[in-house]
DNA sequence: ATTTGATATTTGATGCAACAAATTTGTTGC
DNA sequence: GCAACAAATTTGTTGCATCAAATATCAAAT
């Protein structure tokens, strides 16, 4: 890895493929990603406190890269305060559903409609491959692999998009509803009713309809809502 | 204040006026918002470096809180890492300016749309306060005076669709791209095109006309961003 | 039983020292 | 001048002790 960087070949660094200099790992952000991922997965309950302590025993770590995790995620609005000193995981309520619903639709739709114009032949193919995944997990009753499947086909649309701030502000709504989605096991999987929206919007990029990849995503959102509304109201 | 909690008459906790549990005010609280104030000011130079020690002697609180406000400025993109241990105020690029307009057109396009359903004549008022704030400001050359009460002129209206995320979100998009709107003296101050829109986006307010506030309210952002693009590109 | 109030425990915030790693500076060579 | 390399300095990270404040616990009273 890496030992392109001293390739004679390479005359600037102007030519360099990718720069994503991004943040280094530290165990304050090896925290973050586990207890983030902890989070999505749902292995919390709704209201359930967390403390910096314990995160840092749990995670084999001192004070500091567990706050460090804690309060990055109290940022992101995965964890919120219940008190001065109570940081809890957010029951996710009808209002903040509704909220969330609706930044998603604008926000996810904005991504998929640029995402039509930079589609290439190449991620079209590694949709289709999500898709299969998606379908086979489901057939495995492998809920949630099926999850992180169509989580992965999703931002693989949006980060044709090429707009990284997006795809960030895009992310950070998921984790919001992450937990509840795993609630609703195994109504996903029996249902089945994002696989027609995905194809859509997989005949969508394909064309490079933008208007079409569009209302396939947000018809998406629309289904999910409907489902998770039901557990929240 | 808060001789009423003891009030015999106060029946439960739901009759309580108000009960917003917000972050308490430590010193980390303080060096975020301190710092953050700082550079939507444009007190920084675009590509400056920061440390912490230097933000945490400038502040005069141990590196903790200076730490924490840096990372956290972080998360929200107001700061950004140009290598593993060096954070900079980032430059507005003309790909990172077009992002984040974007991505305002849609966030706060969607909270005008909401808020001019739940708009009060109180706050109509308010706004025409503010409006007139803005005039006086930029009549007597404040600048920095008239772009604070165009914030909050927006802000209010965005407040108004109470959608405490979304808000939350703009938020730090507008952070992104304020220290680049100091640069833009006396320029702003003089062509004073953000007016008209505004008294657009109170008409419309006045007359409940969604459509017509969401207008004004992308009509002012994509004339911003008409200015801003002359300073980076 | 429920609520109130006092007590005890837990908790986040803060400062700071030590360390490894990155950045800067200085130097040498061309 | 300028690039390459090495030394010196700076810097973020981490762990931990301490403290004030918040939370939890429990007893007493209504």
């Amino acid at each position: 890895m890496f030992s392109d960087l001293t390739d004679p070949i390479l005359k600037s660094a102007a030519e360099m493929p990718l720069v994503p200099i991004d943040r280094q790992t530290s165990l304050g952000e090896l925290a973050y990603a586990s207890l983030k991922e902890a989070i999505v997965r749902g292995e919390f309950s709704a209201g359930q406190k967390l403390t910096v302590r314990a995160v840092a025993q749990a995670l084999e770590v001192s004070t500091t890269p567990a706050r460090d995790a804690i309060m990055r995620l109290i940022g992101e609005g995965a964890l919120v305060n219940a008190g001065p000193k109570t940081v809890i995981v957010p029951p996710l309520t009808k209002a903040a559903l509704d909220e969330v619903t609706a930044i998603r639709l604008v926000l996810e739709a904005l991504a998929a409609k640029i995402a039509a114009a930079n589609i290439s032949p190449e991620t079209i193919d590694r949709l289709k491959t999500l898709q299969s995944q998606i379908n086979s997990a489901l057939d495995a009753g492998n809920y949630s692999a099926a999850l992180k499947a169509n989580k992965a086909f999703h931002f693989l649309i949006y980060q044709t998009a090429n707009m990284p701030r997006l795809t960030a502000m895009i992310e950070s709504l998921w984790v919001r509803i992450g937990p509840s989605l795993n609630d609703l096991y195994p109504e996903f999987a029996t249902s089945r009713v994002g696989v027609s929206n995905h194809m859509e919007a997989i005949a969508g990029l394909e064309s490079r309809d933008a208007a079409r990849v569009q209302a396939a995503i947000e018809k998406d959102i629309r289904d999910g809502y409907r489902r998770l509304a039901t557990r929240v109201g």
